[in-house]
DNA sequence: GAGAAATTCGTACGACCGTATGATGGTATT
DNA sequence: AATACCATCATACGGTCGTACGAATTTCTC
């Protein structure tokens, strides 16, 4: 038995809490599609919202990790939020239900997740951080550097979200791989168009 | 007695829906917050859903009619695409309870309703036709008209939904118009930035 | 001002919700 | 082989959900 009986749990969740949301999403429709018991969740997690902020964790956990170590390297600063901006699609297609979760706990009255709220904020304050590197080497124009970075990552996050309204309205399939790989050149380019000076 | 029973059904509704979302939502929240019974909104509207598809009408069709008139104006389409971005703002401060119903609705694993997808690829394909003319007279840089109309929505959007993120990280509150002219600038600055050839 | 129409009200219904509990099965340790 | 342990199971509970329905009340019409 490779994967246990949680793992299926934590992957079903995240497919209908990004669906559905959160309360659109019954713990009796998790179980039955990971094909468990009602009381699994109980079992595994203590309670609904513990499964959901473990599917919050898994998604952005290894974003913040990625994100961290793109910004690391010693390049150009544009170079860098280009290499973030990729990162960022890259997490997107192996977790397609990152932009949906993630958008629907901004949208939301309640404050949102801790380990949301730490992701974000830590990497925005990096993003921050390298475009005013930028604007000191002359390189992106002048500019508050968190809206800067927030026009930056609305590129990735929005162009996935908006994946329906792209098929519907320009026939693109991101799901084909080659329509993929446009739509990041496309939002590659977008962002240093964004930033130069 | 000037306003309805409907009518603060309606506002509330809204309110509600875009805070806690359409599942996140009773109908005895609404009503009791709208001072109404809790057979209000049967009575008015039917069902819930009803009411809901209520709500994205009140917000849409006048957003659509706006962005049209936009558009319609003789001008360079640089500059009609900017007179877009701050109808959509403008839109926005007078209904600060959009982005988050829309960018819900466009999360939601459901087919969208069909005044949101009206509005939204009428307004995208205008949009695109207005980049397209720029693209041919030369101001505007090449690419998918479409994705590149995508990049530019996604600024009033996405710096409207993250207005929390905002705050914490920049202490920029966009209730002071103050700070809300400084976004509107800058988003502005931005999409002729990520547009120009 | 009486009658009709429109609205508001209290209440009830069945369905589904998240969670708790105790029984049952399988597996490893001694 | 017996025991302890972990996982799964069926089932039940109190609560909330959206909606229905008839009575009470307000508002409009003549």
């Amino acid at each position: 038995m490779t994967e246990h009986c949680s793992d299926r749990l934590l992957g079903v969740a995240r497919e209908l809490f990004a669906k559905n949301g959160y309360d659109g999403t019954s713990v009796r429709a998790i179980t039955s599609r990971a094909k468990a018991n009602l009381s699994a969740v109980t079992y595994h997690f203590g309670a609904k919202h513990v499964l959901y902020s473990a599917v919050l964790a898994l998604l952005m956990k290894p974003l913040g990790k990625r994100i961290n170590f793109a910004l690391l390297a010693e390049r150009p600063p544009l170079d860098k939020i280009e290499s973030v901006v990729r990162v960022f699609f890259d997490h997107i297609r192996a977790n397609p239900d990152m932009p949906a979760i993630i958008v629907r706990e901004m949208a939301s009255g309640k404050p949102v997740s801790g380990i949301i709220a730490t992701t974000m904020g830590q990497s925005l304050g990096q993003l921050a951080a390298v475009i005013g590197q930028g604007q000191a080497d002359g390189s992106i124009r002048a500019g508050d550097p968190t809206l800067l970075a927030l026009s930056c990552v609305a590129q990735p996050i929005y162009l996935n979200l908006a994946r329906r309204a792209i098929a519907a309205a320009a026939g693109l399939d991101q799901d084909d791989p080659g329509v993929f790989h446009r739509v990041v050149e496309h939002a590659t380019l977008t962002v240093r168009a964004l930033l130069r000076a």
